[in-house]
DNA sequence: CTTATACATCAATGAAAGTTGATTTGTAGG
DNA sequence: CCTACAAATCAACTTTCATTGATGTATAAG
């Protein structure tokens, strides 16, 4: 099996998993993830609902964008963004990925 | 049923949300996680295999540990650190919240 | 070609977070 | 007591991140 290969303590992607907490650890980038369930929104929507100025909500956008945890589309002068679903599973992934390994309780004391 | 009652677009807790994510958005507390998959570990055995020192461990540890990801156990000299499975349940539910509402497409155009 | 709208990008500033070395606290042993 | 060791805490500094206002860019309409 997989996990038996695998050597049992490495992280995905060290590097992608700081990317990924790091652009949902800000309450204003959750507020946005949060409007996006409802389906896809405009910048100008969010800046309503949100209460946020433009270039604040463009940043935050980016770093959300930069992490493909949303997507965007334009049509016409609107920006459309999205959540993207494919990076909840990868997150969902990452999660487990720091579930305790049972055995191996210890294997040598070290100090 | 609960989630038929509840807010649909309302995240469990914001600021909890931000705190678990910004903890976990650090490439040494990643690792020190990584470490602790294989049972408790004490500062210094982290010090040896992660090559970090001392007072940085320690910084990192209780970002964690306000965070409750991991625990701590004091014995003799030594403070012991674990993770907190409980906290990764918690995680678990938290990425799952952000998970896109299927209905409502769009209710009504704002721009 | 001009103007307006929607948004991105930039530069400056302020605030928060991480690093380092020094000091302090707690525990164990002589 | 005194010393030694493990680890926490602190102060100074650097880096990274978020906010703001101004400017730039793309699209659409007249």
């Amino acid at each position: 099996m997989y996990s038996v290969v695998m050597k049992e303590s490495m992280l995905i992607n060290p590097a992608r998993a700081v990317e990924l907490f790091h652009a949902l650890a800000d309450q204003t980038r959750l507020q946005i993830l949060d409007e996006l369930k409802g389906g896809e929104r405009c910048v100008c929507e969010l800046m309503d609902c949100l209460d946020a100025g433009q270039s604040r909500l463009s940043f935050h956008l980016k770093v959300l964008k930069d992490a493909g945890i949303i997507t965007d589309r334009r049509e016409g002068r609107w920006m459309y963004y999205a959540v993207n679903t494919e990076t909840f599973a990868e997150l969902d992934e990452l999660v487990d990925s720091f579930k305790q390994t049972k055995r191996s309780r210890r294997t040598t004391a070290r100090c």
